[in-house]
DNA sequence: CTTCCACCGGAAGTACCGGTAA
DNA sequence: TTACCGGTACTTCCGGTGGAAG
């Protein structure tokens, strides 16, 4: 290509009109000014919070609902709200939001809530918990007033070792802070996140519970549209591919976060192709991408055993139907050999299996077969060619998909 | 009724890494 | 420097376990 032709090029994408009026209401953490169709579980939250404008401790809250109902939005959103309120009453208080998918250890954890709640000095990692803990309470007391903690996808924490201990801690402080006083605000996706729980935590984390129900289509239609109208320039999105999107998303258990990517997404490739408005074509593509791009994500991360294990599987459901956990470790250890890399023991491979069922790569079921033992039928929940592709990406592996054959 | 397959998964421990405090 | 911290990846050992076959 010669310079005149990217100037050519340049201009051309320059003099294209823009789709989007502000891409930024539909990145994951922008928090709108009204949120459709949540006004019970606001008006339930805020009245359990107003205790603090009133100089009171709240009461815990456990929220819980499945991915994308509103649950982080909604908390968000009355806090936002709650501090406008008490600056405007001359009132102090404080509030850490942690997200313990991503803090997901009580150090990791407790080193947010301190970096939230502005306390300094304390490093990444090298110390340990308890003294991290004592360093955390003594400023908070120091602080003389409430001091709210979110902690969004607790399961993640809770299902960690020290995790119940953590949260314990957190539950029981306020017994030990004689100026300030601690609220906590739980919040989880997993519906049986409880059982997890220990019972000395439970009680008191769980003064009060609100629970998010899916959206339905229609209502999703209805975040769609408010979203679109703020993000999109007049025009520019079809009616019919909001309705699609609703209707995609309604099909993942009513995943909102799921919907306003996919408007995203598709708003994106609509303006790549040079097209004048947003069509079902372009959700449809849209689909594809979101779904490619989060195995992607999931994948790309994992350890190098993980990964083969992974291939193992991908390369595995090409052709057989029925995968248990023994025929995975043949296909694993085949794929091993082949790279020259020393294969894991078989307790690790479970442990691996679990893993990546948890992040919903593959599925599991334990079976028994009476005489013939008690196995796990495996089965990959993403598409094959992905996963073989994205880790084709890597030239060690590149030779290797081609070769095997089971 | 008992056997026994082909696994599961808890417990405890090791090696290593990147970090802190004294 | 040394002792210690949390965290990950992994090991070895071992006590289960559902249900068809015998």
């Amino acid at each position: 290509m010669s310079a005149t032709d990217i100037d050519r090029l340049f201009d051309e994408l320059l003099s294209r009109r823009s789709l989007f009026k502000d891409r930024r209401v539909l990145s994951i953490d922008y928090v709108p000014d009204e949120l459709p169709h949540r006004e019970k579980e606001i008006a339930r939250l805020a009245t359990i919070l107003a205790t603090a404008l009133r100089g009171g401790r709240p009461s815990n809250v456990f929220c819980y609902g499945h991915t994308g109902t509103g649950k982080t939005a909604v908390v968000k959103f009355v806090l936002k709200k709650l501090f406008e309120k008490a600056r405007s009453r001359n009132l102090k208080f404080k509030a850490a939001y942690v997200n313990t998918r991503i803090y997901n250890t009580p150090y990791r954890a407790l080193y947010k809530i301190a970096e939230e709640l502005g306390i300094r000095g304390i490093p990444k990692t090298g110390l340990a918990v308890a003294d991290v803990f004592e360093k955390v309470k003594r400023e908070i007391d120091r602080f003389d007033c409430l001091t709210i903690i979110v902690l969004d996808e607790i399961d993640y924490l809770v299902k960690r070792e020290g995790g119940n201990d953590l949260l314990y801690q957190l539950t029981r402080i306020n017994n030990m802070l004689s100026r300030s006083q601690v609220s906590l605000i739980g919040v989880t996706n997993d519906l049986r996140f409880r059982d997890f729980l220990e019972a000395r935590v439970l009680s008191s984390l769980c003064e009060e519970t609100i629970v998010f129900h899916p959206y339905t289509a229609e209502q999703l239609y209805d975040i769609l549209k408010q979203r679109a109208a703020l993000a999109f320039v007049d025009g520019a999105v079809e009616d019919s591919a909001l309705r699609l999107i609703a209707a995609l998303a309604a099909r993942e258990h009513g995943d909102a976060r799921r919907a306003i990517d996919l408007l995203r997404v598709a708003g994106e490739i609509a303006e790549r192709e040079g097209a004048d408005c947003v069509r079902e074509e372009h959700v449809w593509k849209a689909y594809e991408e979101v779904e490619r791009d989060l195995v992607s994500a999931a994948v790309s991360g994992l350890p190098l055993q993980e990964k083969l294990v992974l291939l193992a599987i991908a390369l595995l459901s090409r052709s057989k139907r029925q995968i248990t956990t023994g025929l995975v470790k043949h296909a694993y250890e085949k794929v091993c050999a082949a790279l020259g890399v020393a294969p894991v023991s078989h307790r690790r491979l479970t442990d691996i299996l679990n893993n990546l069922e948890t992040l919903g790569l593959i599925s599991c079921a334990l079976v028994s077969l009476g005489r013939y033992g008690r196995t796990k039928l495996i089965k990959l929940e993403v598409r094959p060619k992905d996963v073989i592709s994205i880790l084709a990406r890597d030239p060690r592996f590149a030779e290797l998909v081609s070769q095997i054959r089971f």
